[in-house]
DNA sequence: ATGGATGTCGAATAGAACAG
DNA sequence: CTGTTCTATTCGACATCCAT
């Protein structure tokens, strides 16, 4: 029997956006060595479009988002990064219907030998709509005995209409496909395009590398916050003493530690900041390039050619042009 | 006493603003 | 476009503080 059809529906097959505001459950089941980018994006996709309803509907949250794991716990990502999960028994809503992701990583092959872990897969698995594997995560299901169930309009359904779809017929969608093709039919596909949009990579610019401190781990918090302030007021003129003070360090004490640590002086990241998102600007909007060089922080577009003619013997025209993108 | 972290001072330099 | 002036930034040298 496929027990899916016996199941109350969320709204996985309405063909119109669903305008009330009942909540969806989405669980992600974690392992250890997971893969961080794909959860994030999942996390990042509902998240999103909770704040695109509350926005535009000044409505509640439509997705309610938990991390689970076997014990509960700190779970360690293929990339070494932890996340806290809550522990599956002990999880409310055991009997509330729900969406599932089971996401990989080396772990996996450990909790598939969890009687306990297979247990509580075999009951949740009648109250959820979709349970989707993630990788390593289809072993888990195997091992319990259970099939995956994937979004029915993206697995063998109408795909060109998806925002990600899927690559063939017979291949399952991926995971971050599926949490768009939910949320595109919950809440109609403009909505799932803005978070689409929202969760697309930016364009890098030759800037980008420079002004990036994820893999920097031997960087103080001090100066760490204070990279990220200058990030975050690029468009604004303010000067180095300000991000001292954010810091709370002296000018002279911040300026050493900030240069022995990021690489370079506080004036140089603020100024390849503002390149950079003067290169994101140039290629994705049709703004002047004195506009830009404003909203940029940089005094005006003639300063900007100068800079683009110092850092990249290039103007900011022929920059956009070359990296010309269809708006 | 020693070494590391931080503060003060002053000179050099770069960039912005402005006048001609 | 060029020259001048002013201001901000950077950096070396040295002093001070504090833990060991």
């Amino acid at each position: 029997m496929d027990l899916v059809h016996t199941l109350p529906r969320i709204s996985r097959q309405s063909a119109v956006p669903m305008q009330t505001n009942a909540l969806t459950r989405i669980d992600i089941a974690l392992f250890n060595g997971f893969a961080l980018p794909t959860v994030a994006a999942i996390i990042e996709i509902f998240q999103k479009a909770n704040s695109l309803v509350a926005a535009q509907r000044s409505g509640s949250a439509r997705y309610d988002v938990s991390l689970l794991s076997a014990a509960g716990g700190r779970i360690a990502s293929s990339s070494s990064v932890f996340v806290w999960t809550d522990d599956v028994q002990s999880h409310r809503g055991t009997n509330q219907t729900h969406l599932l992701f089971i996401a990989g990583g080396a772990g996996v092959q450990q909790a598939c030998r969890d009687e306990r872990l297979s247990n509580w897969l075999r009951r949740r698995h009648p109250f959820s709509e979709i349970v989707h594997p993630i990788a390593e995560g289809l072993l888990l299901l195997q091992a319990a005995g259970l099939p995956s169930r994937y979004c029915p309009l993206l697995y063998g359904g109408n795909e060109a209409h998806g925002l990600y779809p899927a690559k063939s017929l017979t291949e399952a969608p991926g995971a971050v496909s599926t949490a768009l093709r939910i949320v595109e039919e919950d809440l109609g596909a403009d909505l799932a395009q803005q978070v689409a949009e929202s969760i697309a990579p930016q364009p890098n610019t030759p800037f980008t590398s420079s002004v990036t401190l994820n893999a920097a781990p031997q960087i103080s918090e001090k100066i760490l916050a204070s990279a990220r302030w200058l990030e975050a007021n690029v468009d604004r003129p303010i000067s180095i003493d300000d991000a001292a003070q954010v810091a709370a360090m002296s000018e002279r004490n911040f300026l050493r530690r900030f240069k022995s640590e990021i690489g370079m002086t506080p004036s140089d990241y603020l100024l390849r900041a503002r390149l950079n998102m003067s290169c994101r600007m140039l290629i994705e909007s049709r703004l002047p390039v004195d506009k830009i060089a404003r909203r940029c922080g940089i005094s005006s577009g003639g300063q900007l050619s100068k800079l683009f003619r110092k850092y990249l013997a290039t103007t900011p025209t022929d920059y956009r042009m070359r990296n010309e993108v269809a708006l």
